[in-house]
RNA sequence: GUGGCUAUAGCUCAGUUGGUUAGAGCGCCAGAUUGUGGAUCUGGAGGUCGCGGGUUCGAGCCCCGUUAGCCACCCCA
């Protein structure tokens, strides 16, 4: 007799069942649609990378959340804990077959051994897509085009992306004699909304080393309000003689009067100071999007535009724009706010099995609705029917298909449409368009 | 990584100051005179109370450890 086994998943890794998977297929369909739209081509890389590739390229603090270990072969290895920095390294490895400008996407799963929470997982997957080899305000903007494309095809309508440009920060920054402590005072800034004015400030003079005065300088210029056009227009005239500072003031101008033109509403584009990004290796644009009906859960797309990818990997410099979406922690939002659908099956037609010898005929129905493109399952045991319907209808199935005795002395299929509860009898002939006519209507 | 809260059926939970065979709702399975589901009714299955140790005559309840989930910090998708 032996022992059994707990079957339990590690602390922060999922199982996804039917009903779950399903929406996640969804959106990684979506988000490969918006990405090619755009013309950005597909690229993988693996899992594991040689530590060193990894180390040092989020701060301290991304390599302590690294899952790393020695591998048989005494290599030392760890799993990639986002998918930019491996682009970097395969950057730097294929420039040369590439081209530029270059413009891929990358879905993958990344890990970070750090303690969860909800919508923060240990294994979790990124949607990244970047433009390398340019730096042109065009893919700025086009970034921006695409991380509002694929919240609105997704089914978002409230929603802001929030954007900002490093370089104002500098500028700012520079003007107050802060030149040496950006990192920390980014940092301390980027949590304004979350601990408030006083502890920003708090922070900034306990752990960062400013004085209270130049404290509130940055707050000041951060909390800046107003549309976004008065917020540049204030920004401009607190830069003056910072050459750096009105080029992200002119940058960010361009960003805001295209999304405009371009077809964004104007109200999901917003300019915010306060805006840094923990990662240090942003320089340019910056975006952060927040749901509107759920701000706690954080951004669910962030990115930016960055100097040079590859510095550690190549002396080629490879400036870029790109960001990520965060699937599993828009996954956790969209389940607290009820919009992830109930069904369990990919199949929207279900052939009853009402005769068990009939098999060859339900197969057979079902092959030529394939055929047409309509996902179809046949139920394997000849069950009673109401527990067949039953079971249509847990499952999610939109379509049942009966067939007797009956309909098969006069050539035709029942067809219900589960939903309606409408039920028609359809010649067999006019069967392929009948069921498409029941999908067409809605959802 | 630091600090805290929680852990009882598939899910959401109840279980009185430790006291005999641990409950409910929902879900699941099967029926309600054998060709139609989401309603109602009837019946049924399902828990060694996360796991391991300890205290006690006796532990779901107390103590310690462990695993997992959640919350705050940190950081971030």
């Amino acid at each position: 007799m032996s022992e059994l086994i707990t079957p339990q998943t590690l602390k922060g890794f999922r199982d996804y069942l039917p009903t779950a998977m399903l929406v996640r297929e969804k959106l990684t369909d979506i988000a490969r649609q918006v990405y090619r739209s755009y013309g950005f081509s597909p690229i993988d890389t693996p899992a594991l990378e040689y530590a060193n590739i990894l180390l040092g390229k989020g701060g301290d603090e991304s390599d302590k959340q690294l899952f790393r270990f020695i591998d048989s072969g005494e290599r030392d290895v760890a799993l990639r804990f986002d998918l930019t920095v491996p682009f970097a390294r395969f950057a730097a490895e294929h420039s040369a077959e590439l081209g530029v400008p270059f413009k891929r996407y990358h879905l993958g799963l990344v890990w970070r051994g750090e303690k969860p929470q909800k919508g923060r997982y240990r294994e979790f997957m990124q949607c990244d897509f970047d433009t390398i080899g340019t730096t042109s305000n065009a893919a700025d903007i086009e970034t921006l085009l695409v991380i509002h494309d694929l919240l609105v095809k997704i089914g978002f309508e409230r929603f802001t992306i929030r954007v900002n440009n490093r370089l104002v920060l500098n500028g700012l920054l520079d003007k107050l004699g802060l030149t040496g402590q950006t990192a920390g005072v980014l940092r301390a800034l980027d949590k304004l909304a979350k601990i408030g004015r006083d502890g920003v400030i708090g922070e900034m003079t306990e752990k960062v080393g400013t004085t209270a005065e130049q404290a509130a300088s940055v707050l000041d210029l951060a909390g800046l309000k107003g549309s976004n056009t008065e917020i540049l227009d204030r920004l401009e005239s607190l830069l003056v003689g910072s050459e750096i500072g009105l080029l992200g003031v002119s940058r960010l101008r361009e960003l805001c009067q295209v999304a405009v033109t371009a077809g964004v509403p104007e109200e999901r584009v917003q300019l915010d100071v306060s805006i840094a990004r923990g990662l240090d290796y942003y320089t340019g644009t910056i975006y952060e999007t927040f749901l509107t009906d759920l701000p706690g859960i954080g951004s669910v797309c962030s990115g930016g535009r960055y100097d040079n990818l590859a510095a550690l990997f190549t002396k080629e410099k490879l400036p870029g724009v790109g960001a990520s979406l965060g699937l599993d922690r828009l996954l956790a939002a969209m389940e607290e706010l009820g919009l992830v659908a109930q069904t369990s099956t990919p199949a929207q037609v279900l052939v009853v099995c009402f005769d068990g010898d009939r098999i060859g005929d339900y197969c057979r129905i079902g092959r030529v609705l394939r055929q047409s493109g309509i996902s179809t399952e046949v139920f394997p045991d000849a069950k009673k029917v109401g527990q067949q319907f039953k079971y249509a209808d847990r499952k999610g199935f939109r379509i049942a298909l009966v067939a007797g005795s009956n309909e098969f002395a006069k050539g035709v299929w029942q067809v219900k449409d589960l939903k309606s509860t409408q039920q028609a009898e359809v010649p067999e002939a006019d069967l392929v368009s009948h069921i498409q006519g029941i999908l067409a209507q809605s959802i």
